[in-house]
DNA sequence: GATGAATGAGTGTTCATTCAT
DNA sequence: AATGAATGAACACTCATTCAT
């Protein structure tokens, strides 16, 4: 594995200028009960909602975000980093490439439930969200690492050769996204079935052929 | 493929009464423009924005469903009626249950983008959706024709014998939520792909095992 | 009570056109119907609601009153119509007046329910209610009967001879107000018991001193 | 008039918690506004128009009266207290029962305007009105203290004895209802000469009977 | 003439955002 | 810096009135 353990920058400097703690408290708190929220009630649940949630006034909300396009970038930026930690973990734990793309596809359900926010919004909101420097940076990076996952996995032999990073990005996407973001044993197993299906299909064997030519990470621009 | 050509009871009343040749069309374009709404600007599109596109005014919208609630589920619906339709004609045209799924998989990218809708409410009103008899109607008969497909894929042997309808059909609903709403041939490449790739794990052959047993169509109710 | 058995022109030419048989029959069934609405569910009642409770549709209504306030008059026209004759026959059964007054100022609770309704109304529509000839001249009416009443019942010796016509009515209008719309035995003892009293303050005897002196007619037109 | 002096407990705290001081001033002008437009425009006044009136947005209107329904009861509420507050007083400062009687019945217009608002309301909304605690509580006040009034005024002889407290409410509640709302001097003239025969008709002497039995503050609870 | 479908202006209410305390 | 009160634009929904059938 290798290839994959990477150089990644040390720090994730999420908001510019450092702030004092407890303002930086109360950030987090925001950030989290945000995530929550948008989850739990939708993306147009209230401000004031979730300014009670995380226990602050909507006056202290709005002094650290600027509107609620802002504090959706926070959280979705934090979800990123979230995952973006939790897949360069595995790369680097797990001796075989595959183990860390399977353990990639499966992580926690809070974060499961939170990420595909950005499925619900309107194209404007989602186009706003991604133009946001910090949430690109984060995507590149993602690339970045699945990148190499898949290209490691691929020269061990575990992965079918036919499907590039773009591929498997999209299927990550499409799983994430079909999580169920309440606790149900039922429902969670079927997505661990439908999780297991699909690495089936990606596993190397005798496979049918797909449409197209691999698709590298540069598609993945577009999800 | 006999076991599957069904019986279904010839038409599906969607409205209690006849509605006059106008109002009809009028109904009809209002849900029309009512399910591209929800796709292109959020299910929280204003109502006035559908009657507009609709091109009658909101009071006529507003007579014919009582609130937002009440369009949702007819969008709903007449999407799980095209649906259904369009599973039973695969299941009739096809010789092979395999091709069948495969087929039902793949349905055109209005319906496609336009039923996971539901996938972005808050879970009262998706409780509410549900609650609805048409549409708990409709969503038992989809687990019919599904169930039959599966047990004659099985036994034609192009379907891996370790997968219940309610497996099947939680693949169908995440590529359906998958698949993207815009016109991109890149997107639509990707989803392609990605439905192959899933379609490969559900292929009878050597494949790994899955947690749990096969999920039957009883199942299909929480999701 | 020869002087109050008046000279009453014979007829009672609401519309001004006479309206085929069914056509008639329609326009009173929709003026009892405003009638009792406007009684239970308020002034602001829905013209649907007129109609359906009438049993035709709302385009029939229409055709007969051309917006709400020309039902408000028809309405309050047929209520002073029943309050005028019943008077008037009080006036001609009655030896003596001070029990046609009586009898005036407790009307059956169909009218009285009915008849206040102008007090629960903006001001503006009030004044065009009033402006109304058709109302204008029954209020005439009123107003002279009323006069003829209170006159003979003084010269009788029966009622209190500082006061005048403008005072009687005036009671009579805030007796009616009072009177409850709903069928509630206590409710009508009260009522009653109020009525007597007030009447008690009218009759001849040994009474206190009003302030200014006896309001007349004239004085009616300000109600 | 010992027995009328009667304990009142201080305070009537209307609004649960203690609002800042600006937000006080802003409840007491919307309040007050409201019970202007109530009167003037009728009970179905925009609530935009109460709040310009009051010279706040609509916003914090609604931040104070969840709805409407909120809205009035805090009206009534205000004029009920009003209506107890001027009652104890002239039941403290009158030496005569029958003073302290007369001076209830005739308290400003301001608040005999306001006060029978309840009447042209739909039965529905009266009930929800009535149904509230601290209205409740406040007509179960009134009822007390004029029950003392009536005793006290039999006990000293000048209020006829076969008159109940219920009579005398029912008496109280014709005269506010009937009580011009704009300021004309005829008008007014009218209720003073209104009122000054029915305290003719309650006043001690010889008097003609009335049907039924002396009605008690308990018949108040359906007016 | 009768019907009820269509229209859209009007109003109640919510909520993002600003700003006085 | 934090708070939550104030604001008003935006949206859901109703209903008077018109008009095609």
């Amino acid at each position: 594995m290798a290839g994959v353990r990477a150089r990644h920058p040390g720090s994730v400097p999420s908001p510019p200028q450092r702030l004092r703690a407890d303002a930086q408290r109360n950030r987090d708190q925001i950030v989290a009960a945000a995530a929550r929220a948008f989850v739990e009630d939708g993306a147009d649940v209230p401000m004031d909602e979730v300014a009670r949630i995380a226990g602050v006034g909507v006056g202290t909300l709005y002094r650290r975000f600027a509107d609620r396009e802002s504090l959706m970038v926070a959280v979705l930026q934090h979800n990123l980093e979230s995952l973006l930690e939790k897949i360069r973990t595995a790369a680097e734990e797990e001796p075989r490439a595959w183990d860390a793309l399977v353990r990639s596809m499966s992580y926690s359900r809070e974060l499961r439930g939170s990420l595909p926010m950005t499925s619900t919004l309107p194209s404007n909101l989602v186009a706003a969200i991604r133009a946001d420097p910090a949430v690109r940076r984060l995507r590149h990076e993602l690339a970045e690492v699945t990148d190499r996952l898949v290209a490691a996995a691929q020269r061990e032999g575990t992965l079918r050769s036919d499907v590039g990073a773009g591929d498997v990005a999209q299927l990550f996407t499409l799983v994430y996204r079909a999580t169920p973001t309440t606790a149900d044993e039922m429902a969670d197993l079927g997505s661990q079935r439908a999780l297991a299906v699909i690495l089936d299909g990606l596993r190397t064997g005798d496979r049918g052929s797909l449409p197209g030519g691999p698709l590298d990470t540069g598609d993945l621009e577009r999800r």
